[in-house]
DNA sequence: GTAACTGCAAAATATTTGCATCCTT
DNA sequence: AAGGATGCAAATATTTTGCAGTTAC
């Protein structure tokens, strides 16, 4: 596991340090999406505030992560699972957030449909959120 | 127009104050949704950050606004088109933000479609948001 | 007159920046 | 060794809360 994310760290040019290795572990190990006080929290204080940011940052400039748009105002990240290369993502995926337990997940194999738009919109990328119950909360 | 702002606060209950006329002005006037910056920067120094809040808020639960998300983690409200009451919105359109101008806009007669979701997984509502470049900025 | 709304001050949170130090390559 | 990354301190920015004074009805 650690050899993969230190391979896709190298693939992207970026150096393999403990925080960047850290948060791409919680990432594979959750599964879903995660806020920066998600990330904050899971890692005690083994990780500065600071750098958590400068992390996420740079992560997504270079097409690791993504950010998820959502209503409430917390900003949410997750994994890229195709070819996001820097500055241009492609996680042209729904994204699902579920109203009980709070968790986002990447429904990674349902696409963003096109719509038609009015006359004069050009579009360049679409992001779609459900809410709803997801299927671990609806057990 | 001041007329039909104050019926629409009588309807939802809500006395009539300076501030919530201002604010639906803008709503209004502006054809597009905002951030509470935006609305801030046009209120002046005529209005209180605090009140702000409180008025986006009390507008949001009341079902005279929506908060749209969008993919830059800023929260924007739009007016609600269509019949939203109390804690039930229905802003089942799609919304579009211009990587140009920057102006998000309600797109009222596209509706947002639906996806198929993986087995288990139960959505209540959705959100789309398409980014691009909007009608007026192609010209 | 009463309940609701506002403004101010301040607390609580969240995010960004600068810089000296440490680590990776 | 050199450039990049981190940690700390502090500057900014954002949002929330409490309360006293004001306003709408």
């Amino acid at each position: 596991m650690e050899d993969k994310i230190r391979t896709l760290l190298k693939g992207y040019g970026l150096s393999i340090t403990e925080s960047r290795l850290g948060v791409l572990q919680f990432f594979y190990s959750n599964n879903g999406a995660m806020t920066h006080a998600d990330i904050e929290k899971q890692a005690g204080n083994k990780m500065d505030r600071v750098t958590i940011y400068r992390t996420l940052q740079t992560f997504e400039e270079k097409g690791i992560i993504h950010s998820i748009p959502s209503a409430d105002n917390m900003v949410r990240y997750a994994l890229c699972k195709e070819q996001c290369t820097a500055g241009h993502h492609h996680d042209n995926h729904v994204h699902f957030l579920c109203n009980t337990c709070g968790k986002t997940s990447c429904l990674d194999h349902v696409l963003v449909p096109k719509v038609k738009l009015p006359k004069g919109f050009l579009p360049s990328e679409s992001n779609m959120v459900v809410r709803g119950t997801c299927n671990l909360c609806r057990a």
